[in-house]
DNA sequence: GCCAACGTTGGC
DNA sequence: GCCAACGTTGGC
């Protein structure tokens, strides 16, 4: 059982659309860095921690609970030649980049980067880490059960 | 819109 | 394999 941070651009999927969904999950697609693909190809499991973080938006922050509820499969945006998304170089043989099915557990109060910033608890958050970009990280139980606490604050 | 930080590409 | 150029992320 790990924990994750995984960003979401609320414009293109906020907290709201994934409670909106069907069983509350939505896939997780259009993730294009080897590093978070590795992330979610060879670490996570079922049952995985996950703060929704919305990103690229006026209030950048922590806005909801989730848990992964499938293994990796194939993203299928990867093959759709007009989408954002699309990748020439993949084929349905050999596929690059994958999703995993993320189900909403609940909608918190926005915890917003600013407050996680002043947060002794939290300083070794990668999200937290100068220039770091990656758009899925590890979160230590320390830190899930800290932000988790804020939350209920 | 700016720009720092980082990742990827491609020539050599 | 190096590294300059370019593209992207994402906070501010």
């Amino acid at each position: 059982m790990q924990y994750w941070l995984m960003k979401s651009e609320p414009d293109e999927v906020s907290i709201d659309d994934v409670m909106a969904s069907k069983d509350q999950t939505t896939p997780w697609f259009g993730v294009r860095n080897y590093q978070a693909r590795n992330f979610m190809r060879d670490q996570m499991q079922v049952g995985d921690g996950v703060l929704f973080y919305h990103s690229s938006c006026p209030e950048p922050g922590i806005a909801g609970l989730a848990e992964i509820v499938s293994a990796p499969y194939p993203d299928a945006s990867q093959f759709d030649a007009k989408g954002k998304y699309y990748d020439p170089k993949a084929t349905q043989e050999q596929p690059r980049w994958i999703s995993i099915d993320v189900k909403g557990t609940q909608k918190t109060r926005l915890l917003p980067l600013a407050e996680m910033r002043t947060i002794p608890a939290l300083e070794d958050m990668v999200v937290l880490k100068k220039g770091s970009r990656l758009s899925i990280t590890p979160v230590t139980l320390a830190q899930w059960k800290a932000v988790v606490k804020l939350l209920k604050a």
